[in-house]
DNA sequence: CACCATGTTCCTTG
DNA sequence: CCAAGGAACATGGT
């Protein structure tokens, strides 16, 4: 469940949980999701070491422990994929079906699941340094991303997935900010223009505060059955909340119903292998002067 | 059975 | 070198 505002939240809730706790144990349930690390190394650079500190990157979490006498400090590196899901049991609690990594603290065991099994927690930090700005920090400034997009003939639905141009946003948060920017989305990147570049810059940005905001305001649940997990945050969208989920996604989804500004139907199109939804009408194919 | 799914990486082709 | 497209990863929902 994974676009920056849900990997934001999910830190949010977990770095007191987890801060300041020793690692006794590793159980690695399922070694793909650790490679390139191997078990053994694993084990040998976690077994003793303290959380310090959890922060975020685009979708990666970034756990940074210590190992009090050895006095290092490393960071441990966790991705969500689709459908992994990270969380704080009591240690006699049931583990998930598809527990891959369980980190044994004392009286509560942390545990990093995935059912497709696509993501990694491993030590590997290659694919973080390669990333482009945080969207939310200031060095995502409106120059900065013009010139990222300048000479780029790729679809701008397509570029925004590129991690290196801007961290965290993924499929949901591309086709929403392009809605609010109305931009349609096979518009050449390198041909949107300044006013366009700014609309956008601004959509990104208000989307993902928005969707923070919203996650943070609903509890974290985090037991083992199906149903409680359910209740970690979608932005607009989750089984058995209704109340919470008004529309706030307008367009992700939404093939064949009404534009909430125009009443359009709502159209799905597949750029690079990925569903994009968009309105025809507000969302103009207008290029540069 | 078919198709779809919030992500990333690798490979091929042009 | 770049861009585009597809497959792969593995499981589950509809």
């Amino acid at each position: 469940m994974p676009e920056l505002p849900e990997v934001e939240v999910l830190v949010q809730h977990l770095c007191p949980l987890l801060r300041g706790k020793i690692i006794r144990s590793v159980q690695i349930r399922r070694e793909r999701v650790i490679r390139p690390t191997s078990a053994a190394t694993l084990k040998r650079v976690l077994v003793g070491a303290k959380f310090t500190e959890l922060t975020r990157r685009g979708k990666f979490l970034l756990f940074q422990l210590r190992h009090p006498q050895r006095k290092t400090s490393f960071t441990l590196v966790g991705h969500l994929g689709m459908t992994g899901r990270m969380f704080v049991l009591r240690s006699g609690e049931p583990l998930p079906k598809h527990a891959a990594v369980v980190l044994e603290l004392g009286r509560r065991r942390f545990v990093y699941e995935d059912q497709r099994y696509f993501r990694r927690l491993n030590l590997d930090e290659s694919s973080v340094a390669r990333m482009g700005p945080e969207p939310l920090s200031k060095d995502f400034t409106p120059a900065k991303f013009a010139q990222a997009l300048a000479g780029s003939s790729r679809a701008i639905k397509v570029k925004l997935l590129d991690q290196d141009l801007v961290a965290g946003v993924g499929n949901i948060y591309a086709s929403e900010a392009l809605f609010r920017a109305r931009i349609a989305p096979q518009l050449p990147a390198g041909k949107l223009n300044a006013e366009q570049v700014r609309a956008l810059w601004k959509a990104i940005r208000e989307v993902l505060t928005q969707a923070i905001r919203f996650g943070s305001t609903i509890p974290l649940h985090h037991g083992p059955d199906a149903a409680s997990r359910d209740g970690l945050f979608y932005y607009g969208r989750a089984a058995g909340a209704p109340d919470y989920y008004e529309e706030r996604l307008r367009v992700y989804d939404r093939a064949g119903q009404p534009c909430s500004r125009c009443k359009t139907k709502i159209q799905r199109i597949v750029q690079a292998a990925r569903s994009t939804y968009f309105c025809p009408k507000c969302q103009r194919k207008i290029s540069a002067r």
